[in-house]
DNA sequence: AAAATGTGCAACTTTTTAGTTGCATTTCGG
DNA sequence: CCGAAATGCAACTAAAAAGTTGCACATTTT
């Protein structure tokens, strides 16, 4: 049987969703998404909050592998990783087919029922 | 164009995020997704944490919208809403697919550059 | 009715997190 | 070489989050 939820990928899953539950940070990879890898000063720009915090959270993403940074002359530049935020949508989706299975479930056992 | 990310969705989807983000919370999702509604005290059974810590977890999950409590007799049930899960999965497939977009269109500008 | 079970509420402690300021360091352009 | 631009590092503050304890209240069960 397919689509058990184990302990290991909820231990592994959890940093990443914190890491994305930060809306300065999910803004962080909503512009990086655009491909192009873009520099601190970049990403600062038109943010409310300073370019140290902006670092921090890049830090943050880069803790659970979201993102990735390189020096490039006087500045560093960041870009997306792929392969966690897939892993994220993977966990949302075997919840959602879990879940899914588990209200047909019931719906055949009320069919039974009410027969 | 489809699959731009807009200032409402992220907005929207951070705090969904982050109530996934904890470890404690996301076993709590994990086990309702069973489909059949559990009490808190079923809930807290084999969690290093107390009774009243569930509690509150189950709490910043209603606060999004993923779960939902309900009385019945002396005891309290939640169990798991599927929209907002839905909302989450969807905001990360459009960054996946933003991301894929934007790899082909660099890809089509180093091969239209090395030609 | 009395004991047991299941919760709710409130105050409090401890940790974590977000953000700041100030200053040192590295690199680029003229 | 010198000033400007881009970062890095460290100390500090403030607010939010996680968890606890203690006790009151409601619902069963016997």
């Amino acid at each position: 049987m397919l689509g058990q939820l184990n302990s290991a990928e909820l231990t592994n899953s959890a940093p990443i969703f914190a890491a994305l539950g930060d809306r300065t940070r999910l803004q962080l990879v909503a512009r990086l998404c655009g491909g192009e890898p873009l520099s601190i000063t970049q990403l600062s720009a038109g943010s409310p909050v300073t370019r140290q915090a902006i670092t921090k959270h890049l830090h943050v993403l880069a803790g659970v592998g979201l993102v990735h940074g390189f020096r490039q002359g006087r500045e560093q530049l960041w870009e997306l990783k792929h392969e966690q935020l897939e892993q994220a949508r993977r966990y949302l989706d075997q919840i959602s087919r879990q879940w899914d299975e588990a209200l047909s479930r019931l719906q055949a056992v009320i069919e039974g029922e009410t027969r």
